[in-house]
DNA sequence: CATGCTAAAGATAATTATTATCATATCAAG
DNA sequence: CTTGATATGATAATAATTATCTTTAGCATG
C-alpha cells in the first residue's frame, strides 16, 4: 500500500501549470517549487515541513508563503487537506479518490483505496443533513514499524 | 440525525465516576465538571469553547486544566478527539459507534450511524500496514442550514 | 522587448492553539 | 484528621497559523 508512486512529476506539473492560468493565479516560482514539492511528497507533510524541504533549494522563501499558498492551493481545489486527529494541517496533491490510515505512534500516513465504499451510498439520515462533497475514511491504528 | 441526545446524563456521570477509579484518575470538581459539559454538548466543542460554558459555573478553572483534562480523559478512552480539517482540535463524550458529518462553511459536525458500513471488513491491503484500532468516516459537505 | 497593472512574496509581527513549570491546594487512603 | 500523591491555577513558553504592509515579479499589452 503506502502512498503508491505518483502518476508522473512532469505531468502533474503541466496539468499544475494549466489549472492555475485556468483559476487566474499567477504561475510563480515559489507556487511551482511548493507543488512539486508536495507532488513528490509521499507523506502528506505539514506546512513547517515542506517549508523546510523547499529551503534548501530555495533559500529565500517564507514560511508564511508556504502557508498562504497551500490555502489557495486547497481554495482552488489543487490539493486537498488531509483529515487528522493533531492539531498541525497535513496536505496532499494527490486528488485521485483514496482514503487515510494514521499510525497514533508516529503519526506517519498513508493512503488505501477502496472503491467499493466510494461507490455505496450513504445512509438515508445523511441527505437530510445537507449536500455532501467529500467522503473521507480516517482509520486510526498502530503500523508495522511501531508495532515491534 | 443531528446528535441524537445523548442518553442520560446521570448514568454517564456514575459511569464516568466509576470509570475514574478505576484507572487511578482522581474525580475532582474540575473533571466532573468538564466531563458534564462535554457530555451535554452536541456540538463537538474544543477546549476554549467548553473553557468558556465552564467557566460561568465555574469560574476559577483555568483553560490549561481543561487542555490537560481532556487530554488525560483522551488517554484512558473516556472521551474522544473527533478528526477534523481544521487547526482546532474538537472533542466528543459519545463513545458509541457513530461517524461525523462536517460543514465546510459554518464549521458545525454532526453525528450520524452507519452499521452497514462499520460491520464490513477493510480491504487487504489495510491488514498489511497494521492493526487498526478505529474506522472513522468524515464526510465533508454543506449543511442544509447554509445551502440557503 | 519595454511598461504598467495587479497579484504574490518577504519581512515583521500579531494571534491563536497548545503545552510546560512550579508552587499551592485537594482528593482519598490510612 | 493527617499525610502523601496528584491535580489545579498562575504564569509563561512554545507551536501553529494568520495579518499587515512594503517590495517584487508575473504577464498582458503596446
Amino acid at each position: 500500500m503506502n502512498n503508491c508512486s505518483q502518476h508522473n512529476l512532469t505531468g502533474m506539473m503541466t496539468k499544475f501549470t494549466s489549472a492555475c492560468r485556468k483559476a487566474d493565479l499567477k504561475v510563480t516560482h515559489q507556487r511551482l517549487e511548493i507543488y512539486r514539492e508536495l507532488a513528490q511528497a509521499e507523506d502528506h507533510p505539514a506546512a513547517e515541513m515542506l517549508y523546510k524541504r523547499i529551503s534548501k533549494r530555495l533559500p529565500t522563501i517564507s514560511l508564511d508563503t508556504v502557508y498562504r499558498t497551500l490555502a489557495t492551493f486547497e481554495k482552488h481545489g489543487l490539493i486537498s487537506r488531509v483529515p487528522t486527529l493533531e492539531s498541525q494541517a497535513r496536505f496532499e496533491a494527490k486528488m485521485a479518490r483514496h482514503h487515510h490510515v494514521v499510525c497514533s505512534k508516529c503519526g506517519s500516513i498513508s493512503d488505501f483505496i477502496w472503491s467499493g465504499f466510494d461507490e455505496t451510498h450513504l445512509p438515508a439520515q445523511v441527505a437530510d443533513w445537507g449536500k455532501v462533497t467529500r467522503k473521507n475514511i480516517v482509520l486510526v491504528g498502530i503500523c508495522a514499524a511501531c508495532a515491534r
